[in-house]
DNA sequence: ATGGCGCGCGCAGCGCGA
């Protein structure tokens, strides 16, 4: 069973590419965030006739969710239960005997800020959901942008970076709660390096030169991860003509 | 260090993202 996020950055946009990328890539159930559009105005007859299901939760221009998958989903939730408001921002379902939450963590703007003290308080929301819903779902996925580089070695310039949001050490602990549920990041699971990024700035040639971040993430509960076979970030993508500025990035496990 | 970039909205240029 294969699990992937992308961060698309308005589906209305990157529908080819995600399409394409679908088809070179069979996932069992894609996360997408970032699809900028209500559920009326989701491209869903694309998906489907292509053989996918789909379920959003979707607003005008800013935020939205989406599951595509190849089977059903079931249970789905579109609120983070303990989040007042109508940012869309969160989806989750079961799929294949596996519960996929799927995220898109706010980006915080600047350290201090109303929209940061919003972004730590969502990310307790979510450990406190997470943790009423492990015993229920053993086989859980937690993946998205998580807007939130957890280590140094996932920042290429950490001393550029430091005092920014994204990395300060708040948000860090906050990502490290939720790898004491216990969740572990598959990625770094099976590559230790630094350089592996998921985001790259439009500008400047950031992607070229490897300019970038790693904030998006599968995270996955124990009994999944004895199955985890591996763990990628897809960069093709991010080098096409008007690709998103994030990349896909996809686990496989042995179910 | 931050402007560049790219998105939606809507028709100019701004808010937002990361």
């Amino acid at each position: 069973m294969k699990i992937a996020t992308w961060n698309v950055n308005s589906i209305g946009v990157r529908l080819e590419a995600v399409l394409d990328w679908l088809r070179d890539n069979p996932v069992t159930v894609l996360g997408l965030q970032e699809t900028k559009t209500p559920d009326g105005t989701f491209p869903r007859a694309a998906f489907e006739a292509a053989g996918w299901q789909v379920c959003c939760t979707g607003q005008k221009s800013y935020n939205g969710m989406a599951l595509v998958s190849r089977e059903p989903l079931t249970d789905i939730l579109t609120d983070l239960p303990g989040v007042a408001g109508d940012q869309k921002r969160f989806l989750t379902a079961t799929c294949n005997g596996v519960r996929v939450v799927n995220l898109y963590v706010p980006n915080g703007s600047s350290i201090g800020s109303d929209k940061y003290v919003y972004k730590l308080a969502w990310l307790e929301a979510l450990a406190s959901h997470l943790r009423a819903i492990l015993p229920r779902f053993p086989r859980l996925v937690v993946m998205g942008d998580f807007n939130i580089a957890p280590e140094d070695r996932d920042v290429h310039d950490p001393a550029a970076w430091e005092g920014h949001i994204h990395v300060s050490p708040p948000e860090r602990a906050a990502f490290r709660n939720l790898l004491n549920l216990p969740l572990a990041d598959c990625f770094r699971a099976v590559d230790p390096e630094p350089g592996r990024y998921s985001w790259w700035d439009y500008r400047q040639g950031s992607f070229r030169r490897n300019i970038g971040l790693r904030i998006d993430h599968v995270l996955a509960s124990p009994a999944l991860m004895e199955r985890l076979r591996g763990c990628v970030i897809d960069k093709q993508p991010r080098g096409r003509e008007r690709p998103s500025d994030h990349a896909p990035v996809m686990a496989e496990f042995d179910l």
